[in-house]
DNA sequence: CACTCGAATGTTAGCGCTAACATACTTTTA
DNA sequence: TAAAAGTATGTTAGCGCTAACATTCGAGTG
């Protein structure tokens, strides 16, 4: 028996004869043979593996769309190859790099916004990309997400909507290149006929940040009567300060969030925020890439997972 | 100018001349060239990558041990091959093969026990493996972790120290593989001259599920004075509950739970909780690993990072 | 019954790199 | 000053697999 009918009888059963093919599998079980992918990778030129950037795993932004891309690259027979770079455009370009030397079959990375020597090096690679967390007008190959901006900018109308004439947006650090951008444009444009205080972080943007931010955004403006903040931990955070201090949300303060975290819908009171699911941009882009490896074609190379603005007890 | 200059030049820069290998360098940059590192893990027989497995990703539990092992990792040098098993030992065997395939240079798994077909696979593979987020008697290599039998024992005996007299245990569903249950036979053993409710749910254990909990609990036990969830998000879903109904906390029921995740600083009562770092364990073990890698001696294979209860406003 | 055809299996070459050994040239040493 | 010891670079072979192209053989066809 020659080595092409272990490889055949393991990679494509069917072109073996059914007895053939189980004495190769009695064979390997009693060897204890382990193909090894990484020759199997050099001869094909496809290796199974789908290389994943985030900016950061830790925290409850990213960790779903984690496990929303593992759980789909492995179901597909994929493997994960994962990278954090910190909001470091230079560190996104070494995973970048790293990964296409690996010779991962497709990339999925977070955000629109990458470095030129990125953009340049993605393309000459022709490797399928996913973009998540975003939607852009001109992606570099597919996207999902939705529009932080539009997202945001509902949210300002809601408060708005509710009565809210005084309004606060708090970020953490504002990177140039994370999502709280967009959200401060969109929230910008929806309290274009309200007062606006914004309020940026430089320590972070968790819940010890946002119980912080409120402190020193009401002491900096006593007048506020609605906060959202970038995302649901630092809002949650807040909220919890203000139970602390014996501030009635919404009474004192409205607050709201961003991401609709596990924490919203359970802190009390619950937390008024925009629903997205990372879980899902993670495995939907992780499937996007998989279909399109398996030779399918992708037809819609855009997609908008949209958000809904959830009106809980907070804001 | 030889492949095998240029290869010199990019891994032992010092065993060229330095006019060498600026040439290769700016030839490098000119034509675009990027290594094929699969090609050079064929060869070399070391692929400079790590396999790490971890039962979720989602969840304050396991995302920090990642976030750990992946900065670990890169500054090292090193890629992260990462999966996730839902506690299921079938799908870890799976993952361990798949890595083993993928040639990794060594492995980081979560807890001490594996399925027989899994220990055997690591040890006939001959390849540096560390254990993490348990101490267990006997390692299959490097360990890092902590004692949670030792950990949930303080817990118990703090509350008993603090005057409660009727404790409760609360844990998500006890799968046999997970660390609940070292946690609850820690704290059977610390809360043996008291009397002991304990209460498993099955829909999870999260924030949610927490909050049923304590309602339940004390449905069928009004008499419990102290509860003690398994994990921090849990007690925190609890004491949220707590708030929303109007009981007090410590003064209707107390309230601790394990992880000194970010949330139980932050919530109002602050939770009393046992302090382990997730990340840390995560950045050891990478490092305890590539430190074997790169031929160096570990000469303290078991590292025990140890607990700290952390006494605060809810128990 | 020679012939084509398809199913099952085999042979050959090579994926792109690096370990190991070889060579050329320079410097040190006895 | 010739041998020994280094320094810089090159040559060869092969890592373990799979794509592409044989080969074999039995079944169906005219």
């Amino acid at each position: 028996m020659s080595a092409i009918t272990v490889s055949r009888a393991l990679r494509e059963p069917a072109r073996v004869a059914e007895e053939t093919r189980r004495a190769v599998l009695r064979a390997i079980a009693r060897l204890g043979y382990v193909p090894d992918l990484v020759a199997g990778a050099l001869a094909s030129r496809r290796s199974r593996i789908v290389g994943a950037i985030v900016p950061t795993i830790a925290g409850a932004m990213f960790a779903d769309t984690v496990q929303g891309m593992s759980d789909a690259v492995h179901a597909e027979g994929y493997q994960l190859l994962l990278g954090a770079h910190g909001y470091d455009l230079g560190a996104e370009l070494a995973l970048v790099q790293a990964f296409i030397g690996r010779r991962a079959d497709g990339l999925i990375v977070t955000g629109v916004q990458h470095a030129p020597a990125t953009r340049r090096i993605l393309a000459a690679s022709g490797l399928p990309v996913v973009e998540t967390w975003d939607i852009g007008r001109r992606p570099l190959d597919m996207i999902v997400g939705f529009s932080n901006f539009r997202a945001a900018r509902a949210m300002a109308e809601y408060l708005l909507a509710r009565g809210y004439r005084r309004l606060a947006f708090i970020s953490g650090p504002l990177r140039a290149h994370d999502r709280s951008r967009p959200r401060r444009d969109g929230f910008r444009a929806g309290a274009r006929h309200a007062a606006l205080v914004e309020l940026h972080m430089t320590d972070g943007s968790d819940m010890r940040s946002g119980a912080k931010a409120i402190v020193e955004l009401l002491a900096r403006d006593p007048k506020v009567d609605a906060a959202f903040f970038v995302n649901d931990t630092m809002a949650a955070g807040a909220l919890m300060e203000c139970t602390r201090r014996g501030w009635p949300t919404p009474g004192r303060v409205a607050i709201a969030g961003f991401g609709d975290f596990e924490v919203a819908a359970a802190v009390a009171p619950a937390l008024t925020t925009v629903r997205i699911s990372g879980y899902e941009i993670g495995r939907r882009a992780a499937l996007m890439l998989t279909a399109r490896l398996a030779g399918k074609e992708v037809s819609h190379a855009i997609v908008d997972l949209g958000f809904e603005v959830v009106a809980r007890d907070s804001a």
